[in-house]
DNA sequence: TATTTTGTTAAACAAACGTTTAATTAGTAT
DNA sequence: ATACTAATTAAACGTTTGTTTAACAAAATA
């Protein structure tokens, strides 16, 4: 049964290569600092291979931004739809974020390097991203906490918020890797997820505050 | 004695008209994806103007990233370097910063986006300007803290956190202004202000955690 | 085996790119 | 008025851009 996998895992290594290629470079030089034909070199395939699968040259963006979108989301959905309360549903999402985050770090800065830009087509699809994510937000942690606090927040300031703290050791890695190698080397570890969660929950140097309010 | 002022106004106000029409359209469709031609038109000047004033589009680049930095960095100095106690300077460098940005949201975008990418002359400054904000941050937050928590904090994991969470409702803008249209209005202002001081202190609902431990 | 589909290639397309040049205008100084 | 400097212009430079085309190889289907 396998008249199809010869073709099939051709295809799947060309394309492959093209979109692992494509993350690498558009994360160094940004979308459209990379031209096809150094894409195409870096990949090793043909030049017309990249829009002989892709289409063009914004799809393959757009097919980039959804790997992180849907991953992220995902994550999103299954740390933090859940019963148990808020400290532990951040955490965790925290966490699996800091995972995935180190997992795609290019995806990562593609996708926030090209957020405030717009795209004509791919402009509705982050905004459809975006509107899912607050939802969420809104829903198991804003509510339960303005319920708890009595001030209400919006999660239009704290989803940004959250993924652009997660997001900032990546972001700004080209230039602390140049000040201290090898600090960011561990960023997304799980010393570094407990750091995000404490900051975020309890501020910095939140470690005594957190047990004057335990306690 | 004005018998320069005519020639000099003219100058300045192409080149102002230059670096503004880039800023904007930089900080919308990206560096790299903006054309020089588009820029002209944009700011009502001819395509050879542009590099009459700035030699070429890598330092019209270099031009904009330095009112960001500069300024970014003159209030971080101005702000930390205090001898009063952590919680105040922070609070102010919050809210001196929100106001900048707030002004400069533009100039923001720019370095924010263009910060992962390397471009071959401009990296090198941007890491300079990254190791003075860390030096500072180091010295003023950093060391202080772990003085009075006892555990250390790299001042390159807390120097890009804050900045990105207070960059965050700018990067983002473009994709909640579509979801709720009027919520970044007031982002940057006062009460933004005191929300990351709180956040960034006290953790996220961080009112009553600040109580229990003042009292 | 013949046919159709799929992957791959080289070549060409017009359009846009950043940059440079030489000529021209206008305001200032001698 | 003359000479000088700085601002502005149109035009062209050679590359590079994203995209398309037609031809070709190889594998799957019939």
């Amino acid at each position: 049964m396998n008249y199809k996998v010869k073709k099939k895992q051709a295809t799947a290594e060309s394309k492959d290569r093209i979109i692992k290629a494509a993350v690498a470079l558009f994360a160094r030089q940004g979308y459209a600092g990379t031209g096809l034909r150094e894409l195409a070199a870096a990949a090793d395939v043909n030049l017309a291979m990249i829009n002989y699968f892709f289409g063009s040259k914004q799809k393959l963006l757009k097919a980039i931004l959804d790997v992180f979108f849907k991953g992220y989301l995902a994550i999103a959905r299954s740390e933090l739809t859940t019963d148990d309360d808020l400290q532990s549903k951040i955490g965790r999402f925290i966490a699996s974020a800091g995972t995935f985050f180190e997992a795609h770090r290019d995806y990562l800065i593609v996708a926030i390097t090209e957020l405030p830009h717009d795209h004509p087509e791919i402009v509705e699809y982050k905004a459809s991203w975006g509107k899912q994510m607050i939802e969420i937000i809104d829903r198991e942690i804003c509510r339960p906490l303005s319920a708890e606090t009595g001030s209400p927040v919006s999660p239009v300031v704290i989803g940004p918020m959250l993924t652009s703290m997660m997001a900032s050791p990546f972001l700004f890695a080209p230039l602390t890797e140049r000040l201290r190698p090898g600090d960011s080397e561990r960023v997304g570890g799980e010393d570094w997820q407990e750091m995000i969660s404490m900051i975020f929950l309890w501020g910095i140097g939140g470690v005594q505050k957190k047990r004057a309010v335990l306690s």
